[in-house]
DNA sequence: TCACTGAATGACAGCGCTGTCAATCGGTGG
DNA sequence: CCACCGATTGACAGCGCTGTCATTCAGTGA
């Protein structure tokens, strides 16, 4: 492994190739102006020579950068990663790379993650925002880039957003639970004070219940991030404080609803006889239950896709819509 | 959203601070050559124009660039973003960023990322290789950067490695369950021909029976992606060819073996006693199962964390070792 | 034949920063 | 008082590429 290796530049490609390095660098990039003879001879030359185009160079002489900042608050559960996975498969195709920053759920991580971020120039930023600082919003809005914030629109964006509305995802299900009969409801939940989502819907599924008079008779909020086993042992307490009275659970996502099913597989509780479940993502896990969880599909690849898609679309010198609804889908499943 | 805010130069912010730019240069990235007053000064113009540093330039003019190639096969199952997260987290913490790239177990989008990403003139590539092109081979080897190569260790790195041998654990395995006293072993596997971890792990496996002098009694692998539902229909595939005899199923991972223990859950198998199941991975969903899975625990966040280090240290002039072994954990759960 | 045109190529000047080496300056010991 | 020294600061060139304007040149109609 040398380290002296100095990479082949535009200039020698020239030389060699006996052209100017403009000509070099237009047969390279696929110019229309540049005679199909000219292109053959520069592209013999480049591979012999073993050229590999420096970006660096490109972005900061003017070129267009092909680099998105993308900043997650996590990786623990697929719903992140199902989110990226649609993202970069779109970037991808348009030749364009995610920059990752996972903030962690931190104000001031993701401040520090933003500007580090900005100072590579990106083509635009991907952000699956916590709240944001004020300075956080203050670079982001003078960046002039394409800023999508994504999962979530029940704020109003920066610039544009993409994602659902939690909190009507929220209150759905708490009218579907209700139309179903059930009147004594309770709710686990995770990362307490983190997870704004998990909380704009819990706050859909209050009002839910509040519309029909009802409230709700037991709630236990963990602070650990969601698991399956979070979920498990939520339950578990959840069921030691209010023995009995409790028909249903609502769980912050899939996998604590999962969790709270092997519970109650554990324990002999009868799903959703003595106890209905319900939870929030609609995860290949919770479809494969032995009894289909009753959930709300979230729709999280396609919000990856189409954050990719405005921000081509702005990169693009189109006209772009500043608010994009995935939406969500209710899955009348077996457990509740 | 503006398009022509210029962003403030160093050379704006020198004539602001009354120094010259290579003192701001200086001033910013801490060096130790400058007055702390000085330091001052420069801080409160750069604030006052909102300067934001271009790395771009600072890696052109020879500075070191803080970004990091990283190129995985996929991301939809928690394993990619567990070693994900592990290896951002480091990088992070010394103010790196890895720039994704997702290969989808293709040669050629691997190749083609390879020359992407090596173009940007990272700092670094770590890549959870399928099979390499050739091709791909010279260009990390030409690149004369740290190159780590994770998950496997099965076959020597171009440069370094992190990771396990899958085919150890899937040895490993298979005495343990034989020492429990199974004797007719089958497979369930998924991706055929694409995940190559999971046929080394298979291999072992196989081993492991010919040493007792056993061999596979049945043996289903799906070409999709693994899943939760695919483990679920691949078990009642394999039952419905090899009825009763089968005494163990080996999933690929523990997915698959959670959609293992759901088929049988659903269709009132009692596991172990009829049927035994044991997985790969040691996930959280496995483990919190009504019945803890047996199972292998690959140590993938520390992958992660493993590739960042040895990067590090390389870009820090240190020695490195060329192989680093993170091992596995068999877990002997309640399951087989 | 000649001015004219459009296609192909090239010269030039930076993009914004950092490494290298030179300059400055207040103090220090002889 | 002077050569000398370490600590700061600065001048300069250039990283490798691309946008912007020339320039060249073969073909065209008058």
């Amino acid at each position: 492994m040398q380290k002296n290796l100095r990479k082949p530049t535009l200039s020698e490609v020239a030389a060699l190739a006996g052209v100017s390095e403009i000509t070099v660098s237009r047969a390279l990039r696929g110019s229309s102006m540049v005679t199909a003879d000219t292109i053959r001879k520069v592209q013999v030359a480049a591979e012999s020579l073993g050229y590999l185009r420096n970006r660096l160079a490109g972005a900061l002489a003017g070129g267009p950068s092909n680099q998105v900042g993308v900043i997650l608050p996590s990786l623990s559960n697929i719903v992140f990663p199902d989110v990226l996975k649609g993202l970069e498969d779109r970037l991808e195709n348009a030749g364009f790379h995610p920059v990752l920053g996972i903030s962690n759920y931190d104000r001031e991580k993701e401040e520090h993650l933003i500007r580090n971020l900005l100072s590579w120039r990106p083509a635009g930023l991907v952000i699956a925002a916590t709240s944001m600082t004020a300075t956080s919003r203050g670079l982001l809005a003078a960046s002039g880039l394409p800023v999508v914030e994504i999962m979530d629109i029940d704020t109003p964006p920066i610039d544009m957003a993409v994602g659902m509305s939690h909190r009507a995802a929220g209150l759905d299900m708490a009218r579907h639970l209700i139309g179903r009969g059930y009147r004594h409801l309770a709710y686990v939940g995770h990362d307490i004070g983190r997870d704004n989502r998990a909380m704009a819907r819990l706050q859909g599924f209050r009002s839910g219940l509040q519309e029909a008079g009802l409230a709700l008779e037991g709630q236990v909020v963990l602070t650990e991030p969601s698991s399956v086993a979070l979920g498990r042992r939520g339950l578990a307490q959840l069921l030691q404080a209010n023995p009995k009275q409790v028909d249903l659970v609502y769980f912050s996502n899939d996998d604590m609803a999962v969790g709270g099913v092997f519970h109650c597989m554990a324990e002999g509780i009868s799903i959703p006889g003595q106890l209905a479940i319900a939870g929030f993502n609609g995860l290949d896990l919770g479809q494969s239950l032995p009894r289909r969880l009753t959930t709300t599909a979230s729709h999280r690849s396609r919000i990856g896709e189409m954050a990719a898609r405005v921000i081509l679309e702005r990169l693009n010198g189109q006209e772009t819509v500043h608010l994009t609804d995935v939406g969500f889908t209710l899955i009348a499943g077996e457990t509740a």
